[in-house]
DNA sequence: TTTTATTATCGTATATTTGCGATATAAGAT
DNA sequence: ATCTTATATCGCAAATATACGATAATAAAA
């Protein structure tokens, strides 16, 4: 690969791509389902649920903290971490702008 | 890694994170773009509209195909790519169901 | 202060992704 | 039949992601 390509295109759909791949792993979809069904900021829970080690989760819960989809503090032995709803939202509504535009098209052929 | 764990978390999961995995790459969602626009099934003017090599191009495109986002048909010298409107409104869709379970709960602490 | 419990990080192995040049392929043009 | 053109595929190199065990870090409890 020697050269990353990926600051070659828009800012917009870079920060789209990240969203997205930070969502391309069952794993972390599963995490944000469990952070949101439970109404309090959970972390260990998270480890009993999935299929997991606790350093596999760690490591999810640090990109999906890297992406901006939850916040999260760590306070000693304990930890708080919970969904981000206002990046949720943003890139939720770009990612149904990026659909209607291209609906609004409506190209079809093969 | 050895073991892929993906297998065991929901089909429902595994399905999104494939189609968002389909999007992690800007220059798969700049492609998307490019269909929309054109109101005809391009291929070469892609590789134009890039910064990457014919090759790369194919491959992000193969990669899309397989994900189901795109339909194409490669007719001796001429190509003829084209979104895939159905599993495209499916996904989306999935994503907005998602979004709204998240949201229903509204689990707000940190 | 020492122990305990929880989470983060490090190191490592393996798998996957990204990217390109070179080559193959396939249909139309000459 | 050969050339041209557009696409796909192969083979490779480098980067990233995935996963885990081991270890560090941190604050509360004993």
């Amino acid at each position: 690969m020697a050269i990353h390509k990926k600051e070659e295109f828009t800012q917009k759909e870079q920060d789209l791509a990240a969203f997205a791949k930070a969502l391309s792993h069952p794993a972390r979809i599963a995490i944000l389902k469990v952070l949101a069904q439970k109404n309090e900021c959970i972390c260990g829970e998270i480890v009993e649920v999935l299929p997991l080690a606790q350093s596999t989760v760690s490591q999810h819960l640090k990109e999906l903290k890297i992406a901006g989809l939850i916040s999260g503090e760590t306070d000693g032995p304990r930890s708080c971490y919970c969904i981000n709803w206002k990046a949720f939202e943003k890139f939720n509504s770009d990612f149904n702008s990026l659909f209607e535009k291209l609906k609004s098209v409506n190209a079809k052929c093969c």
